[in-house]
DNA sequence: AGCACGCCGACT
DNA sequence: GTCGGCGTGCTC
């Protein structure tokens, strides 16, 4: 059986000259590129051509690589490319990204390209957009009722309109078109193509700047305008105009004709983010996120290519679209953790941006009041340039936080807001303002336990508590998903109503508001309550314009808000992040609570944080009361600089992981034996996972520690090779983990 | 990722 | 006796 499939390698010559051969790589995670016969392609497609080849028995979009063809594969191996996609090519820019991420995340090649080719109906060839115009010789006598006149009225224009948007403009059920069609007085009309994203005004002013924030956007400016790569970290309290000064390096980029791309964390909730940006360019930027459709995500994809997209706005996906010539990246709130790809190809979008800009000859920028310990270390350095804001804009005060000392002044039993807590609320209502109450937990009750027998309610599919959602009457896992209805009896001793939820969430802290102050109106702010960008804007909307006096929210509330009328910020459990030993708790619990305690009072009030905590002798309780970055990030890197601890060594995390729990220990066993070793190079593990079972699968972790100027990736290259990984067995690699779950 | 081929249980 | 489960393996 082997020896059939030797003979074909063997001594077979090799006729298609290799000028005629193309290397294909496809959005598959195979391991390689593979070779073509380019026969009805003369000359030879140049490297970037978007090619349909067939594979096995179907047919997949794949790019011309610049690899070379393998000169020891056979012609009766070789088959033919189809056809060419009507699409721009890659860029050589893009290709050398997707080769780049490859290699420093340790996925294939052909799993990044896939993120660059972002859906497969991207590539296919536009349906023509067909609309309605005015028929140009309406019948006479024609029924003009009041909803036709309004559609008439819409297309007075003369221009083709898509049914959809006329129907809206005019107000009219899409049946009238039908109708007015059937009547003669209007006609099919085939669309122009997708208008091209307007382009932003750069000359158009935005709100004035002071004096320190003209002096950073100078440098910014400059930064883009030397047409070279750099990368600048733009620091500044919450406040103090870091997106009006970035918006001015997105002006200089627009006005050298180059493309402009801005990451955000949470793409989906930031509606002020964009009506900002309105307001600086006259017009909305082209927008990527997971929640496009399908429609909209292959139009922009294919405006973006053609380069008529001048400024894009996305999630961390967009750093894989393909810019034509891309001036300036800004990662706005760089610190956040959103910024982590965690699944499939596991990369940090800040760090690639970098890397992108690099490879552009582009300026990066990355914007946050509570920069990364990597960052903030990168600038002390020199590596980054460093561009400061000193003061909130237009003179606001910082608010001042202070700390409750949960045990000294506990609530009530069976309560969680604190005397001192409910007393600060109940006067800054009284006043007439606003008031937030955060707490970052989804839900009513993070844990619910059988008071007969102890039993605690678990997700079956992972090592996890199900978390009781009251309003929804369902009890949940927010790692799997899983859902069950809440159980009239104990599932473990039968008792019935014995069933006690335990610990607070949002949901709990809302019914306790609504009994201490049930003429506030309230808002309840977390994932499940705000899903997207309409409930986001609406909430923002009802905030500003005081529709609401208490806010109830999880960290969905931290990022970006703007919230002019509130003055006081109550954070119910300010210890919940430092629980875990994970080596980045208290930098991440800090850089939460300060964007949650920047929220309060903007304008004419000075804010007032009220920090409720078991720890206020903490140094992340500290330097928050201090409202002193700097020192707290020279704590914590004094911290990590002995053990060699990133930012100050490197880290990677294998995962292994299977559903046959022997299967996943005997592999982590053998990861084990088989660990690198040696100066500088550490492993630490095998452990169980935190979350030792996942979605039904049981985890192992090993950690590689190495110091900063030895790469990770040939050592986890040779450490795989030396171990059999069975079928049934992941092992997932993760460069750079941030979390530890 | 698909889509094959390939060996063991409940149906006509 | 077949239909079909999804466990390994390959795709230029």
């Amino acid at each position: 059986m082997k020896s059939a499939k030797l003979e074909r390698t063997d001594g077979t010559g090799c006729h298609v000259p290799l000028s005629a051969r193309l290397r294909v790589l496809l959005p598959l995670p195979l391991a390689d590129s593979y070779d073509y016969k380019n026969v009805i392609n003369k000359p030879a497609l140049p490297p970037g051509s978007f090619v349909l080849v067939p594979l096995g028995r179907r047919q997949v979009i794949g790019v011309v690589w610049d690899d070379a063809p393998d000169p020891d594969l056979p012609d009766a191996r070789l088959r033919s490319i189809e056809s060419v996609i009507d699409v721009p090519p890659m860029t050589a820019t893009l290709r050398r990204f997707v080769d780049w991420v490859a290699a420093y995340t340790l996925s294939t090649r052909g799993a990044v390209l896939r993120m660059a080719m972002s859906t497969p109906s991207a590539l296919e060839p536009r349906a023509p957009q067909v609309g309605w115009r005015r028929a140009p010789h309406p019948p006479e006598g024609a029924r003009i009722t009041p909803p036709r006149r309004r559609v008439l009225d819409v297309l007075a224009e003369g221009e083709g309109r898509a049914g959809g948007e006329i129907a809206g403009a005019a107000a009219v059920a899409p049946a009238i078109l039908r109708g007015m069609a059937d009547a003669g007085l209007i006609e099919p009309a085939l669309l122009p193509r997708h208008p091209a994203f307007a382009l932003p005004d750069p000359a158009r002013s935005g709100p004035a700047l002071g004096p320190e924030q003209d002096v950073a956007a100078a440098a910014l400016r400059a930064a883009v305008q030397r047409r070279e790569f750099s990368t600048t970290l733009l620091t500044g309290v919450t406040g103090s105009g870091k997106t009006e000064v970035y918006f001015e390096a997105v002006a200089a980029c627009l006005a050298q004709g180059r493309q402009a791309l801005v990451l955000l964390p949470e793409i989906a909730l930031s509606t002020q983010w964009l009506d900002r940006f309105r307001g600086r360019f006259g017009t909305a930027p082209a927008l990527w996120h997971s929640e496009l459709t399908s429609r909209t995500r292959r139009e922009t994809w294919r405006v973006v290519a053609e380069g008529e997209a001048p400024v894009l706005v996305g999630a961390r996906s967009a750093l894989f679209l393909p810019y034509p010539d891309l001036g300036l990246i800004v990662v706005d709130e760089e610190h956040e953790t959103a910024f982590k790809q965690e699944e499939g190809v596991v990369y940090h979008a800040r760090d690639m941006a970098v890397v992108r800009a690099r490879l552009s000859n582009a300026a990066c920028v990355l914007a946050s009041a509570t920069p990364s310990l990597e960052s903030t270390n990168n600038a002390a350095t020199g590596r980054y340039a460093g561009v400061h804001l000193p003061a909130r804009h237009g003179g606001a005060a910082l608010p001042d936080v202070a700390l409750i000392d949960l045990r000294r002044t506990p609530p009530e039993r069976g309560r969680f807001l604190s005397p001192p807590l409910v007393a600060a609320v109940t006067e800054t209502l009284a006043r007439g303002e606003q008031a937030m109450l955060f707490l970052n937990r989804r839900g009513y009750a993070p844990m619910t336990l059988c008071r007969t027998c102890g039993h605690r309610l678990r997700c079956p599919n992972c090592t996890a508590w199900l978390v009781e959602h009251r309003a929804q009457r369902r009890l949940q896992c927010h790692h799997c998903g899983h859902v069950e209805a809440p159980p009239e009896a104990c599932p473990e001793c039968g008792t019935a109503h014995s069933t006690v939820p335990i610990g607070p969430g949002v949901e709990r802290v809302l019914e306790e508001a609504t009994a201490l102050w049930p003429e506030a109106r309230r808002l309840v702010m977390a994932s499940d309550t705000i899903p997207g960008p309409a409930a986001a804007g609406a909430a923002a909307q009802a905030i500003q314009r005081r529709e609401v006096d208490l806010i109830i929210g999880t960290q969905i509330v931290a990022k970006g808000w703007h919230f002019p009328h509130l003055t006081l910020v109550g954070v119910v459990d300010a210890d919940l992040g430092l629980a875990g030993g994970d080596l980045r708790a208290a930098e991440r619990t800090f850089q939460l609570l300060h964007q949650v305690a920047g929220r309060a009072g903007r304008e004419e009030h000075r804010g007032h944080v009220l920090l409720q905590s078991f720890a206020p002798e903490h140094a992340v309780m500290q330097a928050l009361v201090s409202g002193d970055v700097d020192a707290f990030m020279e704590a914590e890197a004094d911290d990590r600089r002995p053990g060699h601890w990133p930012p100050f060594g490197r880290l990677a995390a294998l995962i292994v992981s299977a559903e046959d729990e022997r299967a996943a220990e005997r592999t982590a066993r053998d990861l084990g034996l088989a660990a690198p070793g040696g100066e500088g190079v550490e492993v630490l593990g095998p452990a169980p996972a935190p979350l030792a079972i996942l979605r039904g699968r049981h985890r192992r972790r090993l950690l590689l520690k190495t110091r900063r100027d030895i790469a990770v990736q040939p050592l986890l290259e040779a450490w795989l090779a030396k171990v059999v990984v069975p079928g049934n067995v992941r092992v997932q690699v993760d460069v750079d983990p941030v979390g530890f779950l």
